[in-house]
Order: structure tokens, then C-alpha cells, then sequence
DNA sequence: CCTTAAGTTGATAATGAGTCTCATTCCTGC
DNA sequence: GCAGGAATGAGACTCATTATCAACTTAAGG
């Protein structure tokens, strides 16, 4: 589901799906879906890893730079795109979980490169369960957790 | 054993040997364990808790901004300090685990602040069979993984 | 339609965390 | 002691990200 490009027929039909989703978001917060902020999310899907600015920039050349950055920014805040803090010079952006699912990163600690991976259900259900104790313990009040690996890729 | 500033009697033979330690890594790359960098481990040690830079330059006003930067950058190549980038401004340093102990973070979205925490074990060791099992799948080789718990902290 | 208010865009300037430079100072082994 | 390498600190610099602002687009009323 996750992880890869998105280009067939039933494909359409998510992407359909998904942007009327992320319409009503946007309008709940009095913001409009304009096309660039479709374009920015659709790059996004198409690729499915998650990505830097430059990366974005060059995969579609017509969003402003600026703009890119702005209107990222007003995704990340409506919930509908995540922004991941890899360490290294640039911030990667993918969809927000509850658009992608659940799922945590593999980060290369050589070349920067983040690749999406998936739990067992029943790791992720032991992981919540101690996260929640811990929480309760605490006064915490938590909103997510992030499980990523690091080290090098295969490539490098 | 985290968590905690250290300040008692038993806890200067710990700073001691931690001190040893740190020195011989340090030799091993060719780099003096000078009283500046020696600071920057006790202030990290004695304030038990995740810091960013401007936090270590206030806490010791001495330490000169640049030189911090440059001998956190050479600690953390050596292995003896870790860095955390929580999504804020500034990124976190504390001790690295062969040192501190694996454990991982509560980070607070709204103030910044990170705690540490430890999980219980039988847990660890499920996400570090899973962790394995997709490592060997992907062709992935970690070094290590990171769960941290993003939310707001009792204070916020 | 016309108007108005609000939202958006993109070029550019500004911000600021982190890095680099370099002259000076400190160690350390000989 | 002293020569050579390492470290320091002040300041300049880089560059990812944000803020600014004038021009443009859209949506809703009247």
C-alpha cells in the first residue's frame, strides 16, 4: 500500500478520493486546495518515499520555491502532510499518517535517504501498550510515536 | 541511573571513570580531552537531561559559542554524545548510549522540552527482533533505532 | 456583472542555527 | 626550553527556512 508509486487505474481513484479529503481540511481551517497545493501533494503520492524540498522542487519545477515551502508548511499544520526531522540539512515531507497508515523509517545515516517501513500489528499493539503506561506515569499526554531505524542503506 | 543530576559522593567516582572513558576514545582519534570539552560532558552529565546549545552556553556561560559547537561536533563523532533533532530550533545533545544506556524520549510538541525514559526490556527486545527481521529483508544495517513519543508534557 | 474581502502567489529580503577561518594560545613529546 | 600539532574564540559566512509585500485569483453578495 505503502512504499511505491502510484500510477494505475484504481490509482485514480485514491488520488480522487484523497484530494477531496484533504479539500474539506484545508476549507475546515478557511484555507482553499488550489492547484499547486494538489501538485505538491500528488508529487508526493507519485513518489512514495518521502522527500526534501529540493527534491520536490525538481521533481515539478513550476512550484515556486517559495511557495512550496508555505504551502508545506500549512499541510504540515492541517494534518495532512508530515514533516520528518532526518537530521540531515533538509526536512523530508510525506503524507501525515492517518492518509498513509501507520508506519515508521529507515534512515541512512550515509546518504540521508529515508524509506518507509511497516510494524507487525502486534509489536505495534506491545510498543502502544508501554508508550500508554508510560504516559499515564508521567503526565504526558501523547499524540504519536516515531520507531526509525538508523543506519546504511544497502547502497551504501 | 538517568534521569537524574548527579551531585552525591558516589557519583564523582562515576563522573571519574566517565571521564577515562571519554579520554581514551578521544586519544584513539587523535584529539585532547582538553577542560573545555571536559565541561561540556559535566554539564551534560550533572544536568541529566537532553540540552540544546544556547541551554550548555547558559549553563556555563564560559564556554565560548563556536567552541561548543566545534567540540560537540568532534564529541559526537567520537561516539561519546549523541545528537537529537526533535523538529525545534535548536538540535538536543546528552551522552551517547554506550555511555548513558539505551533509552529513548518523550518530546514535548509544544514547548520543545525532551525527557528520557526507559522501556522495559521484554519490549525491547521484541522491536529489536523486528527491527533485525526487516533489516535482513531490506538490506538495511543498523546502528540504531530511535522511539520517541511526541506530545505535550505535564507542564503544557 | 461589479465589488469587495479574503486567500494565494512568487520574487526577494531577512533570519538564524550551525560552520568555517584564522590569528593566537596551549600542550606534549623530545 | 622548544618545535609542531591541536585547540580556542571572535567574527565572518553559509544556506535552509521564513517573512514581506505587491500583484493576482477566487467566492459570495447585492
Amino acid at each position: 500500500m505503502t512504499g511505491q508509486p502510484r500510477q494505475g487505474a484504481e490509482d485514480r481513484d485514491f488520488l480522487a478520493e484523497l484530494h477531496a479529503q484533504i479539500g474539506g481540511r484545508l476549507a475546515q481551517q478557511g484555507h482553499r486546495y488550489t492547484s499547486g497545493r494538489q501538485e505538491l501533494v500528488e508529487t508526493l503520492v507519485l513518489t512514495g518515499q518521502p522527500m526534501t524540498l529540493p527534491d520536490i522542487v525538481e521533481a515539478h519545477p513550476k512550484l515556486a520555491q517559495s511557495s512550496a515551502y508555505r504551502n508545506l508548511d500549512i499541510l504540515v499544520r492541517c494534518g495532512v502532510i508530515r514533516r520528518i526531522n532526518a537530521g540531515g540539512d533538509h526536512a523530508y515531507f510525506e503524507l501525515a499518517e492517518p492518509l498513509l497508515g501507520h508506519h515508521h523509517h529507515l534512515i541512512c545515516i550515509s546518504c540521508g535517504s529515508i524509506e518507509d517501513i511497516h510494524f507487525d500489528s502486534e509489536i505495534e499493539r506491545l510498543v502502544d501498550e508501554s508508550l500508554n503506561e508510560i504516559s499515564a506515569r508521567t503526565g504526558f499526554t501523547p499524540t504519536t510515536h516515531s520507531l526509525d531505524l538508523h543506519g546504511h542503506c544497502a547502497d551504501c
